[in-house]
DNA sequence: AGACAAATTCTCACATGGAGAACAGATCAT
DNA sequence: ATGATCTGTTCTCCATGTGAGAATTTGTCT
């Protein structure tokens, strides 16, 4: 999964790199960018207009610029899937009902995609975006996913990207995390209790398909508005239904 | 602006192909990528390696695919426009008031980007998904962009694209553009009536700032749903009043 | 198991990428 | 305006890295 190219070509290399940057960076002139990475200006030009004549970049001026193609090519791979299709208009429904932050979320590369988001009425304004990515261990979608990948994929996920700690009760060890996906699974839904944001409390069910995890969906809502017996709580039935839609309406495609 | 690269790196240039035949074909493999491209296997297998190690491509067993990294990029530009964050709560808002299938556009590359669209109650299901490119010509949203766009730059944008027909009704010549950009210009609307799909009306405003065009807001129904009497349509008021709303949303940003 | 198909690795000749310098174009201060 | 200065673009030539093709490995089907 992680293997390593036994054969890189070191050009694109460096294309992907100035991607990369230009990613970071929200754009920059060539002299920047020559400085930073340490490539003579030339070199960054026969890229950049390499990449411009493709489509990937776009020139405002001197300074360079990704260019929407990513978001075409992006929208079209998500579009393309059947779980998005599906699970689209019941995100949607599900923050109506709640009021709150929902997500839907699919697995690539060890970490979780979002696909979808809808906002309810009262909903906290987290800084996601479509497409953005998250570490598994500290989400509760993260662990809604976990819980139904065989044993040898979480360790393949952690020893790829470790065990992060992003708040004081993020997750950082393995028999830790091995117990809370045990309780997940008995549970039938996961919880995070401000391991990723703190005073931001998430609830997530997995979504399957012919006994596959193939993704999950999530409310995000301030502590003060999920109470500390999670299993009592509405959200927790309101997901539990959605998510059997839409494992329903796959069956249909 | 559609300048060919003095010095295109070919490197980068079979990467890019590589992508656009994955884009094109939603995955291949190795062989098929050869036969297609006539490029050795081994060259092929060495690029798909050096894109899987940086995250632009995923491998499912014997077949490559382009990953989400793409929606990952586009999706953090789009975060990053304002003008995007200021429409898309609008187009919502539209989508409800008026029942149909609203779209925000911004223009790149000659070309308009579909950066949200939001379904209303009885809404067509048109084929657009966040990302998704369109000619200018053939849609209301990009009359509605051409009006405000300087002469020059129109001349380029058709230059560059010429006035390709999709439907019956397309505009394909210079003079009959120009003369209904004009009349839009006076109404201060554009409409598009079955030039892009047959039995689709549109009506789209432009969304300016700074006297600058940055956008424009359509609203897409069955032509039964849209009178022959365009102006006195209620979604032209609605349209008005959404895209000044977004303009004036605009400045406090 | 055996046979077949596909991906992966290896090697080396030669195409090609990029450093650096020269040039052109824009921007700014006087 | 005029010249100074900064940045992007073009040019040339040699070290580098790419990729054809064969060899090897991995995986799949009968």
């Amino acid at each position: 999964m992680e293997k390593r190219a036994k054969h890189p070509v070191r050009t694109t290399e460096k294309s992907l790199t100035l991607i990369d940057e230009l990613n970071r960076r929200g754009g920059a002139r060539i002299t920047t960018l020559a400085d930073e990475l340490s490539m003579g200006k030339s070199a960054i030009h026969n890229h950049l207009s390499t990449l411009e004549e493709h489509g990937f970049v776009v020139k405002n001026g001197n300074t360079y610029e990704l260019s929407l193609r990513f978001l075409d090519i992006g929208g079209q791979l998500r579009s393309e899937m059947d779980v998005y299709r599906v699970a689209e208009p019941q995100v949607e429904a599900l923050a109506e009902e709640s009021g709150e932050l929902v997500h839907f979320v699919v697995e690539e590369g060890g970490e979780g995609v979002y696909l979808c988001r809808a906002k309810g009425e009262r909903a906290v304004d987290l800084d996601t975006y479509v497409g953005c990515r998250h570490p598994m261990h500290s989400s509760a979608f993260g662990k809604a996913i976990l819980s139904h990948l065989p044993d040898q994929r979480v360790e393949e996920i952690i020893d790829r990207h470790g065990l992060p700690s992003v708040t004081p009760k993020t997750i950082t060890s393995r028999d830790e995390l091995y117990d809370t996906l045990e309780r997940t699974r008995e549970r039938g839904f996961a919880v995070d209790d401000e391991e990723r944001l703190e005073g931001l409390r998430c609830i997530a069910a997995p979504i399957r398909f012919d006994s596959e995890v193939i993704g999950a969906i999530s409310i995000s809502a301030p502590t003060a508005r999920i109470d500390d017996d999670w299993a009592e709580n509405e959200f927790v039935e309101q997901l539990r239904r959605t998510a059997n839609v839409i494992e329903l309406n796959k069956y249909k495609v």
